[in-house]
DNA sequence: TATGAATGAGGATTCATTCAT
DNA sequence: CATGAATGAATCCTCATTCAT
């Protein structure tokens, strides 16, 4: 149901996805009916269906791609045999870069899991999973290495992916902080929940333990 | 709309609030009609209307009364004078323990605020911007006397408000961690976070000062 | 699905039957529409689902109807202890009359099988199957005691079934014949068709023999 | 709107006939869709519009060349000259024949007639009165030259076609009965209708008769 | 307070048909 | 001859809501 890679699609279907997913994403599945996506698609409900085979169909092709598209942009940007530290830094940057690109996406890829049928859903949350497995693997990596000190990965993997999705709610471009900014408060926060020093930090702690000694 | 403070309203009334919020959350507002909530509640939907206008009011009830809620519980548990590094630990475990015990009246709050009418929107808007500003406030206040370092706490205040609800995004009852577990994992992000130091922390850091040393 | 014995049910669930069956009848089960009833009947059609629950619930109760009605006429009518040939006939007068009363409800009886859903098709084809076994126990009876000479009862049966029913596919009330001359010449034609004397034939047959001596 | 007599018109049009006959018989003409047609013959919808100007075009070329096939076939089968109840036998041989070889032809014929256009319909029926009229020629020639008693031909005529044409509601090839096992009961059943002598019921007339003696 | 029947609007989807390619 | 995309009307059915009882 996902878009063939390698195949252009036709122009009306990319505008169905475009428009579904705005849609979607301002008022929610279940509000959204085929006229309103046809209506600002510029066509017939009916038109729809020669390139969706039901609303569902449309949902699921948007998660399944985003999904897809997600995973295989991490898998791009990595580097193996970076070490666990490196790792979740770049982590957090591509995270907040990425998801903040693409606000509708995300938004539907987390409320609108449950208007997917059993086996969509099925489908979408074993990528979730993997996503979400590159994060944990770091941090089981770095926790075993020592460079973290954090008492339970899957949790934290958790705690943080909400963190930095969490961006999405406040964000607006133009507001008062740059993507660029963001990235760097980020980088701290997660730096510091899981034990490790930045050079921004490790200035400012040797300045207290100074002031301990 | 909502029920007058001090009044449980009748039976039905209640039996209406319980399965509506239960639907809500786990279907969505718009994919819930009256005729499901009736039929939970063991009447006709003409009945429902005896209790509630419209199905907007049972919704702006629900989140109106959550949030009343919320903010008057932490109202009760907060300490006037406390420093804000432990009012800091005491809004974690608190969130955290208030939210874990409402997974469909969070869900609802942040998710079907989409659905309410504008005038509905900006009453819980300004409520949730209320129950923020306790935590901004902690931040601040911790940021001038110099116990946080953190650089800003308007973006703070909404990363750490993120991570602690994320929680409910994948706490399960029962399930390995219970929740003072859980409280305890928080506190230690959420300290790191903001760069004060805990018990548990603490002791760590003067082992890796020892090793520099 | 079928009205509850002793119900009166509402006046315009009676409605919807009589304006369905008779549109059922002259156009189609799937060639009717829900609003045509609906037309038919003076209300829109989301009032006939107050009554029926899908329009195959229309269909299912008409015919539900049709053939418990027919049995319990036949068993009203019928004289236990009657001798086959006197049985015949009773049996050729009454599904004339009956028929040709109630010509919708047998025109959908055949032609609107295919469009019930399996189990209640089941059930219809129960029905028809135990009157038209009240037709073929006759002819067993008749065949067995002497009195008919046939030599097929289950395919008699049919074949006379056939030709009663037909009746339907010409008759119009006001036409040439009446339902009394057409019971009579359904009479001779039957009682002929498994070897039996009416008054009728058997004068004329008696003309025959006397001719052949 | 039919196919030029002598013409089968492309291998399409033929497939498209083929299915269309099947699925109007088993679905009914209003139940079935041009794309089932289509789906059918393994082409998409729009193709079909090649060779049938609309559906109703097609339901019509089905039924008016059964009927023209139908009467063709019965012109080649009679014998000028033969007396009637040489031929009554002749043509009830032949119409069960003729039908039990085309039940999906021979159903819609009966059933899809109300769905044709009034124009149609009216060149359909004057095919079948055109068929009906051979039988009741011979019907009324033999009561004339007294080798049928029957007081009414057009009556009789339409008893006698409904009971033959009723085999193919209940003939299934492969059953307990073949056809010609069929066509010798029925001719039975059809002689003694009108009162004439089969070589199998004078034998049993002429044993009573002596039994009376 | 609860019901059952009603409404009018709108839901997703399918329909027969057209047309440019 | 066939296609894929489009249309506008229609499909069955559900919606939130009202109202007399």
């Amino acid at each position: 149901m996902a878009r063939p890679v390698g195949t252009k699609g036709s122009e009306t279907a990319e505008k169905v996805r475009k428009n579904a997913l705005r849609l979607f994403a301002s008022h929610g599945y279940a509000a959204v009916s085929m006229r309103m996506i046809a209506d600002a698609v510029g066509v017939q409900a009916a038109a729809l269906y020669n390139h969706f085979p039901t609303k569902q169909g449309i949902l699921y092709d948007l998660l399944l791609v985003h999904m897809e598209d997600l995973i295989s942009a991490w898998e791009h940007e990595r580097l193996s045999g970076e070490p666990p530290d490196a790792a979740l830094l770049r982590f957090t940057r591509f995270h907040i870069r990425y998801h903040i690109d693409r606000p509708d996406e995300v938004f539907i890829s987390y409320m609108e899991l449950r208007n997917l049928e059993q086996q969509n859903f099925e489908t979408i949350e074993r990528l979730r999973g993997q996503y979400e497995a590159y994060l944990r693997d770091i941090l089981s990596s770095g926790q075993q290495t020592g460079s973290f000190s954090i008492s339970d990965p899957p949790v934290t993997c958790m705690a943080i992916i909400s963190m930095l999705t969490g961006v999405n709610t406040w964000y607006r471009s133009g507001g008062r902080l740059d993507v660029a900014e963001i990235e760097r408060i980020y980088e701290e926060l997660v730096s510091r929940s899981v034990g490790i020093e930045t050079n921004a930090n490790r200035s400012e702690k040797m300045l207290k333990i100074r002031d301990l000694a």
